[in-house]
DNA sequence: TACTACTTATAAG
DNA sequence: TGTTATAAATAGT
C-alpha cells in the first residue's frame, strides 16, 4: 500500500501565519482565489466590484470590474446609503465625493488665476503710477539732464497753479460759465520732464526705472 | 436505498445567470464568501483590504480593513503601480489620488485667499496713492487750499531740486562721500502704507472630505 | 434559512 | 511552479 503523497489540505486557524514565507504564499494564493471569486461574481450577477489589497510587505494589488476607478468613484460619489445593515461588513460610504472635490479645485484654480491676474495688473498698475509720479523718487537719484527737465516743469506747474489760483478767485465772484477750463486739462498730464528723452548723452549710472513712456498712467 | 436528497452543488457557468430571483440568492452568497475570504486573508496574512460592491440593483457593499476609506486612500495616494498584470481584470489607478487632490485643493484654496489679500491691498494702495498724488488730479478741481498747498510744495521741491543740481555739479569734481545725502531721503515720499505684508492668518476651512466614521470594518 | 452533495479552493509537500 | 488530499464554498432543494 503507497503511503500518501500528500496530507492533503490541512484545516488551518484563522489567524496570522507566524512563518513568513508561508505568509508570503498564502497571500499570493488567497489574493488570486479572491480576485477569481470577485470576477465570478462580476460576471454571474453583473455586479461591479472594486477590490484593493495591500501585501504586508505594502505592496498594492486591485482588482475592478469595470476597473477600479469607476467602482470606487462611483461608491466615494453615491450618497445613497449602501448598507443594508445585516451584514457589519457592509458600510456605507457617505464623505464627499471624489468628484466634487475635483470640481471644488478646478474651480478655485481657475479663481486662483483670476485673482492672479488682477493682482499682477494692479501691480503693473501701481508701478506705472510710482514711475510716473517721477516727483515721488528720490531727487538724489536723479541726473543732471533730469533735473533741468524736472525744472523746467516745475516752472510751468507753477504757473498753471498761480492761474489757477488767479481763476479761483474770478470764480468766487462770478458765476462759472459751462466750460472753461478745458485747455487746463493740459494738466492733467502731469507734464513728464523725461517724455522728451534728453539731447545730451545721458551716460550716466541713472537707473532705467523713470526711461519708459507710459502713455497714461492706466486704466 | 433511499433516493439522495439532493443533486448537491452542480458546475455552472460561469456566464450571467439569466434567472433574476438565482442571481440575487447567488450575488448574496458568492458576496458573502468573498468578504469572508478576503478577512481571513487579512488575518493569515496582516494584510489589508477594502472591497466595493455593487449589485446589479446598484445597491453598495463594502468590505474594509482596516476600514475602506483608510485603504482607499492609500491606494489613490501611492503612486506605486498596483497592476501586476497577470489579471486583465487588475487594473492600475493611474488618477489623481484623493489625498493630492486634497492637498493642492487646500494648497491652491490659501493661494487664493492670499492672491485676494494682495489684490485688495493693491487696490487700496492705488486708490490712497491716488488720492496721495494731487499733483496728478486735473489742476481745475482743486480748491484753494489745496492750490496753496501745492504752490508751498512746489517751492519745496524746487528747492530741493536746485540744491540737488548744485551737488550734482559739486560731484562732477569731487569724489562723492559715501552718504552725504541722507537728508534728501525726505523727498522719498512715496511711503506705501500697503508694502507690508497682511498676514495671512489662512487657516483653512476646507472641509473634511471623509467624514464617516465606520470604526473598523470588522474583526 | 438550512441541508446536502457536489465543486472548488488551498495547505502541505 | 505543479500535485494531492482535504477543507471550504456553494448550487440546488
Amino acid at each position: 500500500m503507497v503511503r500518501k503523497q500528500s496530507m492533503g489540505r490541512q484545516k488551518i486557524e484563522i489567524k496570522r501565519i507566524k512563518d513568513e514565507n508561508n505568509r508570503q504564499v498564502t497571500f499570493s494564493k488567497r489574493r488570486s482565489g479572491l480576485f477569481k471569486k470577485a470576477s465570478e461574481l462580476c460576471t454571474l450577477c453583473g455586479a461591479e466590484t472594486a477590490i484593493i489589497v495591500f501585501s504586508p510587505a505594502g505592496k498594492a494589488f486591485s482588482f475592478g470590474h469595470p476597473c477600479v476607478d469607476t467602482v470606487v468613484d462611483r461608491f466615494l460619489t453615491g450618497s445613497s446609503p449602501p448598507d443594508d445593515g445585516t451584514l457589519p461588513l457592509v458600510e456605507a460610504h457617505r464623505g464627499a465625493s471624489v468628484r466634487e472635490l475635483n470640481r471644488q479645485y478646478t474651480e478655485v484654480s481657475n479663481q486662483l488665476e483670476a485673482e492672479k491676474k488682477r493682482g499682477e495688473a494692479l501691480h503693473q498698475m501701481r508701478k506705472a503710477s510710482q514711475s510716473r509720479c517721477w516727483w515721488e523718487a528720490p531727487i538724489k537719484e536723479l541726473g543732471l539732464n533730469q533735473l533741468e527737465q524736472l525744472m523746467l516743469s516745475m516752472e510751468e506747474l507753477k504757473r498753471n497753479l498761480a492761474k489757477r489760483g488767479d481763476e479761483l478767485v474770478i470764480e468766487a465772484t462770478t458765476p462759472p460759465p459751462p466750460l472753461p477750463f478745458l485747455a487746463m486739462n493740459s494738466m492733467e498730464v502731469a507734464v513728464d520732464p523725461f517724455l522728451t528723452k534728453p539731447t545730451l548723452t545721458n551716460t550716466s549710472t541713472f537707473p532705467q526705472v523713470y526711461g519708459f513712456g507710459f502713455g497714461r498712467g492706466l486704466f
